[in-house]
DNA sequence: ATGATTGCAAATGATTTGCATCATA
DNA sequence: TATGATGCAAATCATTTGCAATCAT
């Protein structure tokens, strides 16, 4: 397996991550900074099934409702994305809160971020279309 | 309601139909023939739903198993391709064959197909990386 | 005849919802 | 104590599957 193109993500601590919520507005419940402690900082594009599969390993009793309500309550405060690849029907979730791509590896199915600059895109459209975001997946593979 | 900015695809007759198939190697049956001329023809971007829901109206007794299944045969055989986009939890087909990417109007959750050159992406990756497709989804509202 | 295709109903997988209980402001 | 959060189970939605009946070659 080879390793990640860029290292991950730095963690926060508990307290970092309740003062998070509080800003944005979230109550700062004890599944929801469990639950924020691996999406994040640990986890990397997960889906709700693998957010519910850390719980059960470390945070016991947490429903799976709570794992939805809890990610649809981080990605309206504006925490955490959401997003749907051709390849997975689930949902993924992505900490990443800047601009940029994703990459498919297509041997593994993984999802890698790729930063903006690694992407260029110009749009050449119909002075009728008003163009609010561009969305980019490259697939291939990583030799 | 605004009008398409490209007129519709051409329709193919029955006995054309039926020639694509059997040169894609797929049997002509009837319900493959029905499914492809809404497919293949009339329909834009359409969920497996709205196939099942014109073949109620215009090919009685037509199963939503058949539906799946012919959608399918037909992705397999390389007549219709498939994507999932990220408003919509349903797969859509595009009977697009050329390279394009699509564009998403906010408004209304309507696909259109993008020609390629209204659409530039170029990529600069870590080396490691073997690029195997690119696409591309413009979101935005349409004046 | 022989294998492919179809229809129907039941199964599956992801996500959502109803509702009673519980925690926190 | 009042509002919001949680847990559980049942419900929903898209899609798949099992299998017997039917069709095409």
């Amino acid at each position: 397996m080879s390793p990640p193109l860029k290292p991950k993500s730095h963690c926060l601590s508990p307290s970092e991550i309740e003062g998070r919520l509080i800003s944005a507005g979230v109550q700062p419940t004890a599944q929801r900074i469990a639950i924020c402690r691996f999406v994040l900082c640990e986890a990397d594009h997960p889906t709700a099934e693998q957010v519910k599969a850390w719980a059960d390993q470390n945070f016991p009793r947490l429903s799976l409702a709570t794992v939805y309500n809890t990610l649809h309550t981080l990605v309206g405060a504006g925490l955490l994305r959401e997003y749907r690849f051709p390849h997975l029907e689930q949902v993924v979730y992505d900490n990443n809160l800047g601009a940029h791509h994703h990459f498919l590896d297509e041997a593994t199915g993984r999802i890698l971020d790729l930063a903006g600059d690694e992407v260029k895109v110009s749009t050449h459209l119909a002075s009728r279309i008003q163009v609010e975001g561009v969305e980019v997946l490259v697939r291939g593979r990583i030799t």
